[in-house]
DNA sequence: GACCTGCTGCGGGCTG
């Protein structure tokens, strides 16, 4: 049968083609697979209509089921399921689905299930599904809870998932393939599947934005549709497809350039010395996007562009995620409506734009990574055809070289990967927990299909029985109580009968841990938003902060939520939020390195280098201290590639001319294979700068290996320092790393047992243990609106460690919270790529008689703790005038 | 459990 002749897909495509429009631009190859059986992955850039594609497959599938009578049937229950990880999502997907429906003259109807649902709503739904339901995955987890809940899948025929990308590298994507493995378990039984042809009846569908991965983003959520033999490994279903839109999407990328490079700060994050040139680009701009990188520094760029351009009141807004709901939807409407011209935000509005376009987008600062910067610039120039323009604005000198390694990342469409979750225990607990309260789970059944996902292909049967014994028993360690031994057996099935335990559960299902959040009111009331518990501790009433950009005044802390009214004063406390520490990514990091060689390139022309290279090690070295004696602004090895200039340079390194001329001067531009290490003295002490462009956690990790390892050669005393370029170890003494040994101080062999001496990795898994034991449902977090204290969660959580550390080691979530500490707080698998890297690479040793402009931005974030920030910026404009005009 | 600049996201429904 030829895909064309089918009902379905000639009423879609008559229906568009009346429309103006072409089946194509909704990816028309889609439906024929949906058609066909298959499952599969949709990427394509935003406002390529890959959302649509599905959901008309979805029709024209329901069309050719019922050929006669599609526009009067109704009542079959669910036939679509469409995951989106944002509420917000849900209400915009639903409206363009209805108006689809409605064109159609179609009975579907679309429902939509998560937080925001109310009580009506769910009964409804549950005496009767729509025919579309949008879903959350914490929402989907709480059908999985009721009883009876197979009955409500008992028509579905697609699972759509989409923002797969947003989700694939977390708990939430975990819980997103347990949900997918039961769903597909419901139509083909695991039981059946040694004989079942093919594939499993119902289709699964993904819809990403391009991620490094995206094979593997397709294996991991179709794992349990795959159907692969839990005893041999082998396929015997087929494999899914991937549809690529061939839309390529332009995007201008241009740099905001500081008049005076020489007069640009070296150091800093805000980057408020450049408003004045944002001013421009705001009023000639319909609406303008912001981009701040935390909510902090946010709320003070709003402030800063008011009082730069008081004209500006009532334009512009701000945004970010502890603002009061209501207030952000409201700016969202207006920014859409043309009220606004400008918000200032923060990530906060990364997703969920898509169906409402700006026209410009402003980066402030590093955006960390290459796939960040793209959905950033995507915001703007929506429409197919369009063109994206993005500013990128540096907050200090060297920032500016970011902007070219985006240019050339973005070119080279080198965007991260997401990496998949593997064995996340906490999560597996919260899971079997779900089904035990509703109709109760089989565990050889229920091994298979979890199994049957990624992210537990891997675990063993003993793993698995641990996993039993510790939800019916509470396993070695808490079997004396009783709050722990929630899951009883009664013929082999797994159940929660308790009906506190159940509805305890139902309120704490999901994977996200939040801090201690305190709600900021109105005397008079009126919600403005959240502030963190550890930070309104500090304030005493009367003192003056700023929230969702107003100046407000502490007058008392009541239940849990501090009271506060308006106020004039001149100076108001910003309040920090502890978030995550997103370090810059290895792809940027990559792309950064290739930058640097291409401005040590155009700089090398300029420098007389003959004197300076030295190939051979200096003389004289004294062994005792260590510390070679070679005058400073010599180099112990340094030998360059020849001068190769491919392509016109950027911009922004032609303008960086000045500093890299002071760096190569000083020390050296370190070139893509290269790893440049700096030796500096100065009143501080003895300063030694490392260069790997990895990021901050895995400098973090490193500078304490680094440490350790030095320490082991002569004993030694540091204080760290680092950022997403490179970190500092600081010592009272010379600090003996050489030619002769810095090669072994930086290699691979040994790393675990060398990590695990040198970093406190039990002190970082004791805070991973935290969320792990909330999602595991260890600790009980309180009732919504009478959220527990933080240190109440802290002194819980932390008292579970030391009890499974003492008494049950080998606990799975124990294990579990030091196996994220590798993974995701010292980036294991980066750091060692990196030390394989450095091994392949020349390591360059100087030592600058003063500080250069690398070292410059790591050895001001160290100096930060002890003074004020206005002490500080004098400070540093000190230190940079006096480098800037170098005497011998 | 500290904050050194540090994002976003979710979340009862029984049995009458």
């Amino acid at each position: 049968m030829r895909l064309q002749t089918s009902t379905g897909y000639k009423i879609i495509a008559d229906w568009l083609a009346n429309k103006g429009l072409h089946p194509f631009t909704f990816q028309e190859e889609t439906w024929q697979h949906i058609i066909n059986g298959k499952s599969g992955l949709v990427n394509a850039p935003t406002g390529c209509g890959k959302t649509f594609s599905v959901f008309l497959g979805a029709v024209i599938d329901f069309i050719n089921k019922h050929p006669g009578n599609w526009q009067s049937k109704a009542g079959n229950g669910l036939q679509l399921l469409w995951i989106t990880p944002l509420r917000a999502l849900a209400k915009d997907i639903g409206r363009a689905m209805e108006a689809v429906i409605g064109e159609l003259n179609m009975q579907w109807k679309i429902g939509i299930r998560n937080g925001d649902t109310d009580m009506s709503e769910r009964q409804r739904q549950k005496r009767k599904m729509p025919e579309v339901l949008i879903i959350t995955p914490e929402s989907l987890h709480l059908l999985l809870a009721q009883k009876g809940y197979p009955a409500v899948f008992e028509h579905l025929q697609i699972l759509a998932v989409d923002e797969w990308h947003e989700l694939i590298g977390s708990k939430r994507g975990v819980q997103v393939e347990l949900a997918v493995s039961k769903l597909v378990a419901l139509r083909t039984p695991i039981v059946n599947r040694e004989s079942a042809i093919g594939n499993s009846s119902l289709r699964v569908w993904g819809i990403s934005a391009t991620i490094g991965n995206l094979d593997q983003a397709q294996d991991v959520l179709l794992s349990p549709v795959y159907n692969i033999s839990p005893v041999t490994g082998e396929l015997r279903g087929e494999t899914g497809v991937i549809v690529k839109a061939n839309i390529r999407k332009d995007i201008v990328i241009e740099s905001i350039i500081p008049d005076e490079i020489e007069k640009y700060p070296w150091a800093g994050h805000l980057g408020l010395k450049l408003i004045h040139k944002v001013l421009p680009i705001l009023n000639t701009s319909r609406t303008t996007l912001i981009f701040i990188n935390t909510r902090g520094m946010s709320e003070q760029w709003y402030q800063a562009l008011l009082t730069a351009a008081p004209d500006l009141a009532g334009a512009i807004a701000l945004h970010h995620g502890s603002i009061e709901q209501e207030l952000r939807i409201w700016v969202e409407e207006a920014l859409h409506t043309g009220k606004l011209k400008a918000v200032v935000c923060t990530a906060s509005l990364d997703l969920g734009v898509d169906f409402r376009p700006v026209e410009t987008v402003i980066q402030v600062g590093s955006p960390k990574g290459v796939a960040r910067f793209l959905q950033r610039a995507g915001r703007s120039g929506h429409s197919p055809g369009d063109v994206s323009k993005i500013w990128f604005l540096p907050t200090h000198s060297l920032e500016l070289v970011e902007a070219a390694a985006l240019k050339s990342a973005v070119e080279e469409t080198f965007i991260e990967s997401r990496e998949p979750m593997v064995l996340c225990f906490d999560v597996l607990i919260q899971y079997l927990s779900t089904l035990a309260i509703s109709d109760g789970f089989k565990p050889d059944e229920i091994f298979e299909e979890v199994r049957s996902t990624f992210c537990y292909r891997d675990m063993t049967h003993i793993e698995w029985t641990a996993i039993l014994e510790f939800i019916t028993s509470g396993g070695n360690a808490l079997a004396q109580y009783d709050e722990y031994k929630k899951v009883e057996v009664i013929d082999d099935v797994y159940r929660i009968n308790s009906r506190r335990i159940a509805m305890r559960h139902r309120m704490h299902i999901g994977t996200i841990v939040s801090e201690a959040m305190m709600k900021v009111k109105f005397v008079s009331g009126g919600f403005i938003g959240v502030i963190e518990e550890w930070f309104i501790t500090r304030l005493s009433p009367g003192d003056v902060f700023t929230l969702a950009g107003r100046q407000l005044e502490l007058v008392t802390i009541k239940d849990m939520t501090a009271l506060v009214r308006k106020s004039n004063a001149k100076k108001s406390i910003v309040p920090s939020w502890q978030g995550g520490r997103m370090p810059l990514s290895a792809n940027l990091g990559k792309k950064l390195r290739q930058k640097f060689e291409e401005a040590r390139n155009l700089t090398s022309g300029a420098v007389s280098r003959e004197a300076e290279v030295r190939n051979t090690k200096p003389e004289g070295r004294n062994k005792k201290s260590g510390k070679p004696k070679i005058n400073s602004g010599d180099r112990l090895t340094a030998t360059h590639s020849p001068l190769t200039i491919h392509h016109s340079p950027d911009i922004e390194l032609q303008v960086l001319n000045p500093l890299f001329q002071l760096q190569e001067q000083l020390s050296h531009v370190p070139g893509a294979n290269e790893l440049l290490i700096e030796h500096i003295e100065t009143k501080d002490g003895y300063h030694l700068f490392v260069y790997p462009f990895e990021g901050r956690l895995v400098h973090e990790a490193m500078a304490a290996i680094l440490a350790w390892r030095i320490s082991k050669i002569t004993p030694i005393t540091f204080s760290f320092a680092m950022n997403d370029y490179g970190f500092e170890l600081l010592s009272d003494q010379p600090i003996p790393v050489d030619d002769t040994n810095v090669y072994d101080l930086f290699t691979a062999d040994n790393l675990l047992t060398d990590i695990q001496r040198s970093a406190n990795a039990t002190e970082m898994a004791k805070r991973k243990f935290r969320d792990i034991a909330v999602i595991g449902g260890l600790i009980f977090q309180g009732y919504p609106g009478e959220q527990k204290k933080a240190r109440h969660l802290q002194s819980s959580a932390s008292l579970l460690f030391n009890v499974f550390s003492e008494y049950e080691p080998g606990n799975l979530l124990l294990r579990q919270s030091y196996q994220e500490v590798f993974d995701q707080q010292m980036e294991e698998v980066r750091l060692r790529n990196m030390l394989e890297r450095v091994r392949g690479s020349k390591i360059i040793i100087t030592f600058p008689r003063q500080l250069t402009p690398f070292c410059f931005p790591i050895k001001v974030d160290s100096m930060r703790e002890n003074l004020t920030s206005e002490k500080l910026e004098d400070r540093v404009r000190r230190m940079q005038q006096y480098l800037n005009s170098p005497s011998p």
